[in-house]
DNA sequence: ATCACATCTGAGGGAGATCTGAGCATCACG
DNA sequence: CGTGATGCTCAGATCTCCCTCAGATGTGAT
């Protein structure tokens, strides 16, 4: 598995790295958030886990969890130095999926990568072999990001794709709003507002199949199974 | 969400299930592992979350959390007062999804519960193929919240199909009408009107079959197992 | 800095779902 | 067979939830 280390003091990560690798992580070294935002492209980056240290020289390590966020879904575990509740609530909150303080120990760091990227349902299981989802006349294809209905590509935003994306996964299975805020936005944000309708929406309207997403009254929504 | 609270000792059970309930959670209390593993049905049990002590009078934490494992994909935490490396490493390894050492922070607590059920695809792998409960001609498909009867799909509203499934959850056990109404309705409130009989009517009339329902006057009602 | 675009928020409206109340049917029991 | 209690039917009234639209805010690229 890929994974991103993203780590200033150059020692630290050769130590890192090399613990890492042993264990059979494939790893990249990012030296500042700048380079990190970099190689996390949204397009299919590969990474399985990051791993962010918060002091960074560029920007704070907060902030740049924070972009991370917005741009992929990519998991991360936060390595830092601060140990108090109120940053650890903080960096959680953001939308890390774990917080370690250090210093740590190697094995249970191991064991925590482990544990979340365990929960990460990148694309084996349901695809297999298969990178494309095919539903009916749509075809979604997961590295790429790419839609296409009919054979014509429709250009899709990222909550959009990734919306889709969730939906698809299991045509048919009704997943309530809570469930696709959490994971679609992936970060603890009591959903107020009517954002979720409106890029289902534009979702729709975009496919110009009103009909492929269900809505579930009371519950949520559900992509309804092709005509087999 | 549903929470499941696996904790022996009951003012600490009561009173973190308070904090739990104040922060929207339906906290589900559970005082031993046969308890714990009795509510978490393979057939959506629909929890959100485990919270795991390890602690427990009648068997060994670690093991419930590996039993928990193989039956559901519920995601697990484990809150203990073991703080060493290496009972982190073994818990983390059986697959809990976070480990929180007592005395641990309210806050933080509630924060890695979040970031826990962000990252959690709601799934069953274990249960993957089929996960329908089938009565006689009746067939509810949870995931789906579809019901068919003889094949035929019957569209059914949010608190038709809650108070289908309430019941076929264990069919021919009576169930009594507090017991229905607080389940179904999610909210202690005392129901004064014709509520329930008028969402049972519309069941029975949907299903076409009056007599699946039983009334049991006096009590409640029940689904008449099917004839085996 | 500016622009284009993605995302979010709020109000308004409408379709269904849900609830309520009155009267009717049915059951248990004497 | 009469009687009270309990559950059922029916038809509005109400309320919840979702959709649309239009503009505000934020973000990334030029």
């Amino acid at each position: 598995m890929r994974l991103l280390l993203v780590e200033d003091d150059n020692h630290v990560a050769a130590a890192l790295s090399a613990v890492l690798a042993r264990h059979g992580f494939q790893v990249t070294h990012a030296r500042s958030g700048e380079e990190a935002l970099q190689a996390l492209v949204p397009e299919g980056d590969g990474f399985g886990v990051v791993l962010l240290d918060l002091g960074l020289p560029d920007q704070d390590g907060y902030e740049v969890c924070g972009k991370i966020r917005k741009r992929t879904g990519t998991p991360v575990i936060m390595v830092t130095a601060r140990a108090d509740v109120r940053s650890r609530i903080h960096g959680l909150n953001l939308g890390a999926d774990d917080y370690v303080v250090k210093p740590y120990d190697t094995g249970e760091l191991l064991a925590r990568i482990h544990a979340v990227s365990r929960r990460t349902v990148h694309e084996d299981p349901v695809t297999g072999g298969e990178s494309a989802l095919l539903l009916g006349p749509v075809r979604i294809e997961l590295p790429t990001r790419q839609v296409s209905v009919d054979g014509a590509v429709v250009q899709l935003t990222r909550k959009e794709f990734d919306l889709l994306a969730l939906l698809a996964q299991r045509p048919g299975v009704v997943f309530r709003r809570e469930q696709i805020i959490s994971e679609v936005w992936r970060t603890s944000w009591e959903g107020t507002g009517r954002t979720l309708e409106v890029h289902v929406a534009s979702l729709r309207a975009k496919l110009r199949l009103p009909a492929l997403i269900e809505t579930v009254r009371g519950v949520g929504y559900r992509l309804v199974a092709p005509a087999a």
